[in-house]
DNA sequence: CTAGGGTTAG
């Protein structure tokens, strides 16, 4: 310290700026006149300076002397260089530091290497890199990082083992970089342990960097595992953690840990509240993220943020706040655009969604691959054949985008709802890309509503070829061939269930009431109303039949999945939870209701009937699409 | 001179 202020002293009596260095210039092997030390002295001036132009002028005038000033010198032109993203005046640095035969040491062509980097010229990089006679860590890194970044996966760590065997030992920066390009759990396995070995874990970049990889393969337990260990935090470790429960959908965890974040003393900051919005989403909790668009408003200029709130709107079921987020969003870009898109057309406004789609390409953003769909989608929930088939076919000349597997999805919705079904199964046939379990399973919808038993028939058994997962799929089959009393292929579909392990998954409903989540599970009855619910719930039924409905236990064809449990059919988790709704929240409020499986036949003639005779609007989101109960009516067009 | 975290569909 007494050294620094000494030294400033010195700088501040002889009025020099501290950032000039004392040693000026390594001079070449030719004699250096006085004038050309001065022409040294000014282009070291300018490049501190960080006056581009002038210093490339001076730089050519040493140049024509045949003379070269230091590496610091130079890393502070190319850094200006950096800054201004003069591409072209950095090449002319990289020219001027090797002529004549001159040779610039480690220190300067890392940093000219990492300039290549950054202008993602990584051909130019590798050349660089190949002359090299001497190549330190940090030349290792910068390859390492820059094809890792690049998503060059095996470049990254085929530098690294080439490293390994040069000697050269990886640092946290290596590590950190190289964690990225791991393909498999093998490679990560292998780092992870070799991390351990050099004691390097307990560096916050490392840490994250493992916890977000492991996260990334879906190996949560050992992210969890990285994260437990951690002994001094950082707001990365924590943001890698949560972002890693709420990407691969364990939004309870990944809000678990938000709390615990702040109790540790860590506000969150603009990749918290991504990854908060997405677990909120995920579980459909619309008040949570409306407490969390609180802390948005800090970060109003943050893209990625608020497209994260506008979807968690949308999602949710509140497509009043999500259009409030929209039109106030200072930027927005195709990620916004076709985010509201998809919402419109998924809680059932259509003609909006393609209203909005017009908007877009008026203001000039260029739609995407996932724009496609949402338009698409739109188009087949409002049953706008002619629209939807037009978009379809001119995408690729429109927009320069390949139909892929979604589109056709959409496509063989769209053609299913209008009971095409010959032309449905001729799309599969012609397809570019094979027909996956979730192109089946849309047909197969569409054979369930317009009752073509033959087609599902063969739909189905194409779904659990390519999904022998599929419980849904095996439950319709049967009751398919059980309504056509072919009871030896009813015993057949009972049979492969029963050697696959497959067991239907508990019907579960999910709603929000007074910042609480209440979850009814068919079968169960722990909540601590079940009694008063099951009471006014059979008084419903009543009135409901003494107006003619007709509980429906005929599931045949008329049930995807639903709950499966016929003789239960009053009891549904999506009844229990609608009454609940009804019972606690105030009536001009919506009723918003999550699904784990998709809802049956009989619950969704149940829930417009409430929705008329009560006057209540119920919003029910299942795993694939959003029923917007209102009068009577729902938004799917009964259709599902 | 080299390093870590977040957004649309499926």
């Amino acid at each position: 310290m007494k050294a620094i202020s000494k030294l400033k002293n010195m700088a501040s009596s002889a009025s020099l700026s501290l950032s000039r260095p004392f040693s000026i210039a390594t001079f070449g092997s030719r004699y250096v006149s006085a004038g050309s030390f001065s022409l040294l002295d000014e282009f070291t001036n300018f490049c501190y300076q960080r006056d581009l132009p002038r210093a490339m002028k001076a730089m050519d005038a040493i140049q024509r002397h045949g003379i070269w000033a230091d590496s610091i010198t130079y890393s502070e032109l190319i850094k200006c260089c950096l800054a201004r993203g003069a591409l072209k005046e950095g090449k002319l640095v990289h020219n001027h530091v090797f002529s004549n035969g001159h040779r610039p040491n480690t220190f300067l062509t890392n940093i000219l290497l990492n300039m290549y980097v950054r202008f993602s010229l990584l051909d130019e990089a590798r050349a660089l890199f190949d002359q090299m006679p001497e190549r330190n860590v940090v030349t290792w890194t910068t390859m390492i990082s820059a094809y890792s970044n690049a998503k060059l996966n095996d470049k990254a760590l085929e530098f690294l083992i080439q490293m390994l065997r040069e000697g050269v030992m990886p640092n946290m920066f290596t590590y950190s970089s190289v964690l990225r390009a791991c393909n498999g759990l093998s490679n990560l396995r292998q780092l992870h342990s070799s991390i351990l070995k050099v004691g390097l874990e307990s560096d916050v970049f490392v840490r994250s960097a493992l916890i977000d990889i492991y996260s990334k393969l879906g190996e949560l337990h050992d992210a969890q595992g990285v994260f437990n260990e951690m002994v001094t935090g950082d707001l990365v470790v924590w943001n890698s953690i949560i972002g890693g429960f709420a990407q691969n959908t364990d939004g309870d965890e990944a809000l678990y840990l938000y709390k615990s974040m702040k109790r540790a003393g860590f506000p969150p900051d603009q990749s918290t509240l991504t990854s908060v919005l997405r677990a909120c989403t995920g579980l459909a909790l619309l008040e949570l993220g409306r407490q969390v668009h609180v802390h948005v408003l800090k970060f109003d200029r943050d893209l990625i943020l608020n497209n994260a709130l506008l979807d968690m709107y949308c999602k949710c079921g509140g497509l009043e706040d999500a259009n409030y987020v929209f039109t106030r969003m200072l930027e927005k870009d195709v990620i916004s655009w076709s985010t509201m898109i998809a919402g419109l057309a998924q809680n059932g406004f259509s003609r909006e969604a393609l209203n909005l789609f017009q908007s877009m390409k008026e203001s000039g953003v260029k739609p995407n691959y996932i724009t496609i769909l949402g338009v698409l989608f739109a188009c087949s929930h409002a049953g706008l054949v002619e629209d939807g088939w037009y978009y379809f076919q001119s995408m690729k000349k429109l927009f320069g985008i390949d139909p892929g597997r979604e589109h056709y999805g959409c496509i063989i919705d769209l053609l299913g709802r209008a009971g095409k079904l010959d032309q449905a199964i001729k799309l599969i046939q012609e397809m570019d890309c094979e027909a996956d379990a979730v192109t089946w399973r849309t047909l197969l919808g569409a054979c369930r509503v317009h009752r073509k038993v033959d087609l599902a028939i063969h739909a189905a058994k194409q779904v659990l070829k390519l999904d022998p997962e599929d419980a849904g799929t095996y439950i319709l089959l049967s009751n398919i061939y059980a309504n056509s009393q072919r009871w030896d292929d009813v015993a057949e579909v009972r049979m492969t269930m029963k050697a696959r392990g497959i067991r239907k998954e508990p019907g579960c409903s999910w709603i929000e009431v007074n910042k609480k989540i209440h979850a009814f599970i068919l079968g169960d009855s722990s909540h601590p109303q079940i009694d008063e619910i099951n009471r006014q719930l059979n008084q419903l039924i009543h009135r409901l039949m003494g107006l003619g409905y007709v509980p429906d236990t005929n599931f045949v064809l008329q049930d995807l999945e639903g709950e499966q449990r016929e003789d239960s059919l009053r009891y549904h988790s999506e009844k229990l939870a609608i009454i609940y709704g009804m019972m606690t929240l105030s009536r001009e409020k919506t009723i918003r209701i999550r699904k784990n499986i998709r809802i049956c036949g009989d619950c969704h003639i149940f829930a417009k009937l409430i929705s008329k005779m009560e006057q209540r609007t119920v919003v029910i989101r299942d795993p694939i699409r959003y029923h917007h109960f209102q009068n009577g009516l729902c938004s799917c067009g009964d259709y599902w």
